[in-house]
DNA sequence: TGAGGCGATGTTATCGATAACACCATAACG
DNA sequence: CGTTATGGTGTTATCGATAACATCGCCTCA
């Protein structure tokens, strides 16, 4: 293997070649207590050269603390909820934190067993992303646990100690307003995967509801079995404007399936935003980058991240906030005259 | 904050409620052991009226093993990388192996401290993502470590236990054959940031020295400012086409700057493959799924990760496994016709 | 009938650290 | 000169589990 399978260094041994007590030792690498200078120098010497490094999980069995923080997200190949994640461990690694990861892949059953799991770990803290329903079983976990719980990506649900995110039900709303602001009225929604993240249906039947309190019908077309990419956005949009033709706004689940959906407007020669209205959601730069313009919800999702992560800190420095920190919600507008 | 701070269940309560041992209860929960099918029933249903959660940080101190593995990615908002992670964690969780991630950002001291950190766990075993150099300090920490370490994402650094991923080298002299092969002689390369990714540099490096055997001179257009996306392929291509307009064919250090110089060349008149040559790298979905066909090698991201996991699982299993896994390297060929 | 096997459970000794407190010089102080 | 801080260090008792071995009926077979 080429590893060593050897002795492991510890404590005693540093404090054996020092001549010190382990308690000693354990103070030094930790920086706390009052130690001499002298004997802080021997003992940070003998360690180098002993190559010992403190054996963390002794450390948090003992302190009952451990600095190990659990993040469920639905997919980690989905860049929206990566960037989410960089965020948090852009802000939790400089202060010592590790986070692990979890995909529950928008399902609840997974999701409560990755709770379960990362309980076990002891972490100091539990992010949990939005979409995903919570089971029965995970609330139950989540009660016994004895350390803060943060909701991510979705300020709506208030079940943990803390939320971050946009309110979805308003995004929703802000696309319909939009809409009707310029008079559309032939309206339809784009999307996948709706029975499994609770989100993106939040939006939807947001957007749904706003448009008929002013009398105006949504045209659904989505489907369960394919995924939330460009390519279904585009199988869906040619399949709406078929069925369809005077459609003249269209909201898609995300910015990828909008991208898939322009690029068969497009083709099809139907000028956007000229004939038809388009709006997307996330904000990613994908569609940006080239010569797209797509009009879009941007979702900050570094800094809904980044203030997750701050959340955290700042019940594990003092435990007794409560509160929620509500992404606001830009609606960019883009000009889409040139093909994908 | 809504979480219990309360006396947490142990073995001890599960134990005294069903009148056993520990061990009894132990034994029970891990599965392992003779344990009448009797007391396994009561054992089992106490720990669940209790809500007992076993403590893994107590049982991996005390047996010396853990079920955790550390990852080490350049980059988690660069969405190869979080594939490739995918890969790994989907064939890891069911296995109950937890993954936690370190982002190094290409900087070898920050690679060392995550190392060290990571190693201060007790992983089960380390995935450690190529493109970093390793420092010093690094390779000192992994001399000392007692878990397997796996390199990921190339396959030509053959330091570590086994590594998994293609060749950088062969991909480079791939690229330069497919050139060649076309009797295209004035050939570039764009990139980014090519002092930090070394496996970058590896394919450039490998490119140039190939052409050079064929007596062919390579036009390098980099930046070491501007991240390897999109907004950078267009600019430095259009640096690159006002220099040199004469130029046949392109090789881009990913998929996204080659994005974005199909979107310039596309704009200037250039045609794409008829008037030059573009090859990309990665094979990610993005520019394919909508009318864009690059001529990129595809990566087998996913793949790599899963496989890296399996090896990791043999490595763990019998110790005495040595050897690596190359990917192999399709270079996929697209016919660019449409704009971008 | 007594050695041995086996299923089921309990005992003991860690694992590597930390909290909390005890201890003991020496310095400061009234 | 006894009394109290105080800086520096050591002791003891966990933390919550597991490995390894011990134990103890009970059954089997030579």
């Amino acid at each position: 293997m080429g590893h060593k399978r050897g002795k492991i260094v510890t404590l005693v041994d540093v404090a054996a070649k020092v001549g010190v007590s382990r308690m000693t030792v354990s103070k030094v690498m930790r920086d706390v207590g009052n130690i001499s200078e002298e004997t802080r120098l021997r003992v940070k010497r003998a360690a180098d050269e002993l190559g010992y490094l403190p054996n963390s999980l002794a450390g948090s069995l003992s302190s009952r603390k451990s600095r190990m923080v659990g993040v469920i997200i639905p997919s980690m190949s989905d860049i929206v909820f990566s960037e989410v994640l960089s965020g948090v461990t852009a802000v939790l690694r400089p202060r010592g934190f590790h986070t692990f990861i979890g995909e529950s892949h928008f399902d609840p059953d997974v999701e409560a067993g990755l709770i379960r799991e990362m309980l076990s770990l002891q972490p100091a803290g539990l992010l949990l992303n939005g979409g995903t329903a919570r089971s029965r079983d995970a609330q139950r976990l989540l009660e016994k646990r004895n350390c803060p719980a943060i909701q991510l990506w979705d300020c709506d649900n208030t079940d943990l100690d803390f939320s971050v995110g946009p309110s979805h039900a308003e995004a929703g709303h802000l696309v319909a307003m939009h809409f009707l602001a310029r008079g559309l009225r032939r309206i339809a929604y784009v999307g996948a995967e709706l029975e499994k993240d609770l989100c993106a249906r939040s939006r939807y039947v947001a957007l749904r509801l706003s448009l008929a309190a002013a009398g105006v019908e949504l045209v659904e077309v989505t489907s369960e079995t394919t995924p939330r990419q460009a390519a279904t956005g585009r199988t869906l949009t040619q399949q709406l404007m078929r069925a369809d033709p005077d459609t003249q706004a269209i909201h898609y689940l995300n910015d990828a399936m909008a991208l898939g959906g322009l690029s068969y407007l497009h083709e099809a020669g139907i000028a956007v935003p000229g004939q038809i209205s388009v709006v997307g959601f996330n904000g990613t730069s994908i569609p940006n980058t080239v010569r797209t313009r797509l009009t879009t919800i941007d979702m900050q999702r570094t800094a809904i991240g980044e203030m997750a992560a701050h959340a955290l800190l700042t019940m594990l420095a003092n435990a007794n906030t409560e509160r929620s920190w509500r992404a606001t919600l830009h609606l960019v507008q883009g000009n889409t005259t040139t093909a994908v």
